[in-house]
DNA sequence: TAACTCCTTTTTGCTGAACAATCCTGCTTG
DNA sequence: CAAGCAGGATTGTTCAGCAAAAAGGAGTTA
């Protein structure tokens, strides 16, 4: 009964997650990564192959990544890694600034595990620093904003950010990962950290405010500077 | 064009939309509409004739509507129509203060057409006033929200607040709707809307805070005095 | 050379049947 | 009357196959 075979599947031991949800878990993961890039398509026939599954669950696999925003589907044309256009990064950033500042101005409300939460971030993304693991750290400093985003004090709108950060990792790719520049963010964000944790709202809001509005400056400019129609300028247009 | 023939189906006739896309969109309809109640059991086959469509299908979209929090699935044990709990509504008018809120405080930065929505939503509400159509009248009510919430300017939010919204209609069949009683929220919608108009973002803020606060109270006395365990305590009694 | 049309090859969207695992119901039994 | 057990109902998943649409190439014409 060990599980490998048990499980209800014939074939793909599943613990007790329905596979399609693994594969699409594995499926974000490479995404992500950086495995599968922008742009790249998605044909169900070979992914089911790869990951040793049923066209038709890796097919259910693939939607979920598509309500999540991460793939976009054509009608009878496949799916395909989502690229994510200037306006899409405004966009983003319209929401970080709703949902981020909204959840530093209800500090006041927030439980002591919300409060964990950001000190935890902030201390994990000390510890990747010192291991210059400049990958953690990165997903550290979203884990921060996250934190912030959920003293909002909802699990549906936690739900829903960290799908929209998710999309803002398909920009990081095009980004060049400058270890010295990418400290200087980790710094703002310990600065806003202790702002919060000394429930000073006020400062946390402004110093967050200018936070958004520098990050958003840099993403729209690597965008800009980024090997636009790399893949969709060919067909025509 | 109705159905048969045509479409990419062997069966059922679709536009140009997928098929579980479209059923989706019908049971979610039914479920909204209280066609299907909370509580109901969602049996695929059953509903896979119903629809005519194959079980594949409709298990696609059962899911869909699974991920828009309409429906809940326990493994091996089946869908059914969700049933909010009292934290659930909290948690909905958490998220509406969020975003409602901070769309009334980004009013500057509105456009025409997101004004003109606003204006569009309470003409609505007015007409299906004068008609005494008591349904369309909520549902307008809601549009006004929706069109308020939009001010953010993010179309991903609105999708997001679209789906809240509807969850938050999963109760509209718990509460009486008295009629002269719902008048009252459409007087105040309008007072708001009229505020907003004005361009005047502070009172229009503390309106629409009072708002939610009434609302939230009324649909939480709902829950707690609706036949709670109605249709899960059945099949005997 | 460039562009247009036609045709073949993929690839997609959906179906229907199959099967193991699990849940549910009613019946038996103590 | 409670506990337990069998049998049917229902679910999660896979597989093979078909029709329709898109992708891609060859050939023709300008």
């Amino acid at each position: 009964m060990s599980n490998a075979t048990s499980g209800q599947s014939q074939v793909a031991g599943s613990a007790d997650v329905l596979t399609a949800d693994r594969v699409a878990a594995a499926l974000r993961d490479d995404i992500l990564r950086g495995v599968l890039k922008p742009g790249a398509r998605l044909k169900d026939f070979e992914l089911a192959e790869r990951f040793d599954v049923s066209r038709n669950t890796l097919r259910e696999a693939v939607k979920q990544l598509g309500t999540a925003g991460l793939v976009t589907t054509r009608l009878n044309a496949g799916s395909a890694v989502r690229r994510l256009s200037e306006a899409d990064a405004r966009e983003i950033y319209i929401i970080r600034r709703t949902l981020e500042l909204s959840g530093v101005d209800s500090l006041s409300r927030a439980g002591e595990a919300q409060m964990l939460n950001i000190s935890a971030a902030i201390e994990e993304a000390r510890r990747a620093a010192a291991e210059s693991d400049w990958s953690e750290l990165s997903t550290a400093s979203l884990r921060f904003h996250q934190a912030v985003a959920a003293l909002n004090g909802s699990a549906r709108l936690d739900a829903f950010f960290a799908n929209v950060l998710a999309q803002l990792r398909l920009v990081n790719w095009v980004m060049t990962d400058e270890p010295s520049f990418q400290m200087q963010w980790v710094d703002r964000d310990k600065g806003i950290a202790d702002l919060l944790l000394q429930g000073n709202r006020h400062e946390a809001h402004i110093k967050l405010s200018r936070y958004l509005d520098d990050s958003e400056a840099l993403i729209i400019n690597a965008i800009r500077r980024s090997p636009d129609g790399l893949a969709s300028a060919s067909t025509s247009s």
